[in-house]
DNA sequence: ATCTATAATATTGTCGACAATACTGGTTTT
DNA sequence: AAAACCAGTATTGTCGACAATATTATAGAT
């Protein structure tokens, strides 16, 4: 008898969009999903330095894997590295994430627009599943922090995934939408507009299951242009 | 005394446009470039084992900042990472090269719309340089090699720059570019096209230069689409 | 002879120690 | 008092050795 994982099916924790719940073995894929989640959340604060022994102390291991983990972070672009100096978490300004937002509106209405050709008909139900979830979650403001913070990306990431453009889901899953959260939890994000997003969502999908690409692509990058409007408006003042 | 390696400060051709030339004086930095160099020009062959033991004889180091170069490879998409088994050089398919292509589109398309309007006076100027000189490559069969291996991209990447996205710019940069001349290498591109191709750049750097930022993205999507279905129609049958 | 199981080998994972560089505080100089 | 210099400390960079895992080779069974 193997030490079959029973991985638990519930799809709607946190990074499930982001990464499968598989607990590696090694000690440098274990820090590293932890200082992931420790940075994304702000346990870690942004800017501030990643000191080498006090980690190693911490997580009760040595400097060497711990020093390979932080360099994948660095291709998460969660940490930035100086040479003979160290990692500092990266800081994001309301400019990164302005352009964050202009690269997500290309990427993802390319994504829309792969979406609306390739996603299958069982893909599409689940989305308007997912989009009941989200509105009873509106409704009941308790959930709605949720449905801020996670559940918003949900949505775009399956629509990424519906692309079947697996290159498109490294760059977005990998390297933007980790900073996306993180940003959401550092400015604890109030709300844009959940009901007019909502609504959008749902003429996103009409548009793919009409297999309309060119409309789902154009609904796809207003939305995400709206998204950055409203940030702008927010935030342009405060750098 | 010890032994202070000389590395010596060959300032790799084929990178320039993608890294600036700071040749760092740490082991992990300048193997990863190394690294980075061979993979890309195929003298580490696509899809083959990289032996750490076997690196760190050749390049007369020890296993400690080659593992980190590996990991920063990672992050670079040009090793894929099994742990307990180790790290293989990235074999692409067309199907993932196509992939790119459509990420290349929606993302070189924004950067365009950006550099319409962010790109400065004397940028364009310098691009117009640059593409008198593409020309002149291509009137002397000589120099053609260089314009489609690098020169191309070489553009491309200008563009990107002009958008004034850093982010943009990092992702094609670091994560995209890469790829593309990973794969002119090891297919040995031998030409798509080239008047065309600078045909269409020159009407790319016109609709720049008169700021219309919604044509500047059409033309850029369609040069790099129609670079797509180019190679598409090529290499459709093998796999 | 083919397949399975076990042993030998090689490779990856991890650790602690030392060297090289950056940072900190205090002293000196103007 | 401000700036420059210097010593002391802490952190990062590198190394070689050992442990854990995977791969290969050998031996045995059907």
């Amino acid at each position: 008898m193997t030490k079959q994982q029973v991985v638990e099916n519930k799809p709607t924790l946190a990074n499930t969009t982001i990464k499968p719940v598989k607990s590696d073995n090694t000690l440098t894929t274990n820090v590293l999903d932890m200082l992931v989640t420790a940075i994304v959340k702000g346990d870690i604060a942004p800017g501030s330095k990643i000191s080498e022994p006090e980690l190693a102390r911490t997580y009760g291991m040595s400097r060497g894997p711990l020093r390979e983990a932080i360099r994948r972070l660095e291709g998460l672009r969660l940490v930035e590295l100086k040479p003979n100096v160290g990692a500092r978490v990266v800081k994001l300004s309301v400019k990164e994430l302005i352009e964050i937002y202009r690269v997500r509106e290309a990427l993802e209405g390319m994504a829309s627009r792969l979406a609306a050709q390739y996603m299958s008909q069982e893909e599409i139900d689940d989305l308007r599943n997912l989009l009941d979830r989200h509105e009873e979650s509106i409704e009941q403001l308790d959930g709605l922090s949720y449905f801020q913070k996670e559940g918003d990306l949900d949505f775009h990431y399956r629509i990424v995934k519906g692309s079947k453009n697996a290159k498109m889901l490294e760059l977005l899953g990998s390297d933007l939408y980790h900073l996306v959260r993180m940003y959401r939890y550092q400015f604890s994000v109030s709300s844009s507009r959940p009901k007019r997003a909502l609504k959008e969502h749902r003429q996103i999908v009409d548009a793919i299951e009409s297999r309309d690409p060119e409309l789902a692509e154009i609904l796809m990058r207003r939305h995400i242009s709206a998204a950055r409007m409203n940030i702008e408006q927010k935030l342009d003042i405060k750098n």
